[in-house]
DNA sequence: GCCGTGACTTCGT
DNA sequence: AACGAAGCCACGG
């Protein structure tokens, strides 16, 4: 596929699916979004677990920054390293992630705006 | 068509 | 503040 091309596979996805990709390639750097509210900016206020099952299966498939995104506890919801992981990356955009791995969402939700 | 899964969220205790 | 139960929904590990 061409670069930048989401490819074949995509396309088979449920639009919902496809919706969610695409809010989180949207994410610039430097901010955070929540499950919950990517899935609403797709188009589905309930759909925050799909969220997490498409990161689970996909992040690795699609150049997807999916470190940006965290529970609405302002929280990582990852287990041991993969928190580790994320608080790293997090925080090599300027994010201020505390020693309990809370993330300010005042500040660094990311609103759709830009 | 049914069942389990999952990096969730909300509400009630 | 912490915990459990219930609701949620696309996907196929």
């Amino acid at each position: 596929m061409k670069d930048g091309d989401l490819g074949q596979d995509f396309q088979q996805l449920h639009p919902f699916s496809q919706a969610v990709i695409e809010v989180i390639r949207s994410i610039p750097r430097g901010k955070v979004q929540t499950y919950g509210g990517i899935a609403a900016l797709a188009g589905n206020p309930r759909g925050a677990r799909q969220v997490a099952r498409l990161l689970h299966s996909l992040s690795h498939k699609y150049h997807l920054p999916w470190f940006r995104i965290i529970n609405a506890q302002g929280k990582i919801s990852l287990a041991n390293e993969g928190a580790a992981e994320q608080r790293t990356l997090l925080e090599a955009e300027q994010i201020f992630v505390s020693p309990s791995g809370k993330i300010d969402l005042e500040q660094y939700l990311w609103r759709g705006d830009n």
